[in-house]
DNA sequence: TCTTGACTTCAAGTCAGCTTGAAGCGGTAT
DNA sequence: ATACCGCTTCAAGCTGACTTGAAGTCAAGA
């Protein structure tokens, strides 16, 4: 079976191997074997570690992952586990509505920004924002 | 002229009063005058606010706020403010696309708990992940 | 055998981003 | 007149999420 070190993890999911003893600590991450004293991970660990990713960008708190994980390991309510995945839903949902208008918004700025950068090569007056200010771009 | 108290403000953008304070001592708020030593914001600040909020929603720090204020108020060079705007887009790109992937991984959850529920109802065996684990949701 | 480098634990430290508390002021309602 | 509420400043405190440092272990390579 496929293992991997700490540190593997670490780089392949972009943090430090810090953090994933500090996971562990918190019971994000359990049941790591050690051999000669060192962690020893497996795809099971790997999988977890997604998991927590997923739902931590989804702004989960790391208390909160807690809170879900042992509700939904406790296996008793498949509901309460339903509704913690709506709540996180829901957050993904209008976290990308918000970032998407911040898209919008920055695409605006993006081209007022090359528009004075023109004006200022030809010579000719700034341009005037109220112009960008509601523009749609795709 | 529209004018807001701290609170109102404060209750508009969802945020405490002490959070307005605390930008505008890092000057990412100024220029609010006081009327019997109590701030008072027009839309001029509330624009502001808006901005402060778009680009912090975009990941970025406050310090780095105040670096992209000094550059584009400074008149300075649009290129600069230019180059800001690409890595806060780049950024807000990758975060959409990845909160995307976290919300296909959500839905998979949702599909597969609900279906643990209604086996569990109907008495007939639990589903298996493997079935959920690469399905696409619109 | 010795060195090296990545690992171990544990306690303490760091950092961003606010929040809180104390002490006081201003304008409105009773 | 007095109570009250929301504001003021200032300094200190807090929280979440890690990170760092010290002191030591393990196994592979020269």
């Amino acid at each position: 079976m496929l293992t991997y070190t700490i540190g593997e993890v670490a780089t392949r999911y972009h943090m430090r191997p810090s953090t994933l003893r500090y996971y562990e600590e918190l019971g994000l991450l359990y049941d790591v074997p050690r051999q000669g004293g060192r962690r020893v991970y497996t795809a099971q660990h790997l999988a977890r570690l997604s998991t927590i990713c997923c739902y931590k960008n989804a702004g989960m708190s790391l208390e909160e992952l807690q809170e879900f994980f042992r509700s939904t390991e406790s296996h008793a309510d498949p509901a309460k586990t339903l509704a913690i995945l709506d709540t996180v839903d829901d957050r993904i949902q209008s976290q990308i509505a918000e970032l998407q208008a911040n898209y919008q918004q920055i695409q605006r700025k993006k081209h007022f920004f090359l528009a004075i950068q023109a004006a200022q090569a030809a010579g000719v007056p700034q341009p005037n924002w109220a112009d960008y200010a509601h523009r749609h771009y795709a």
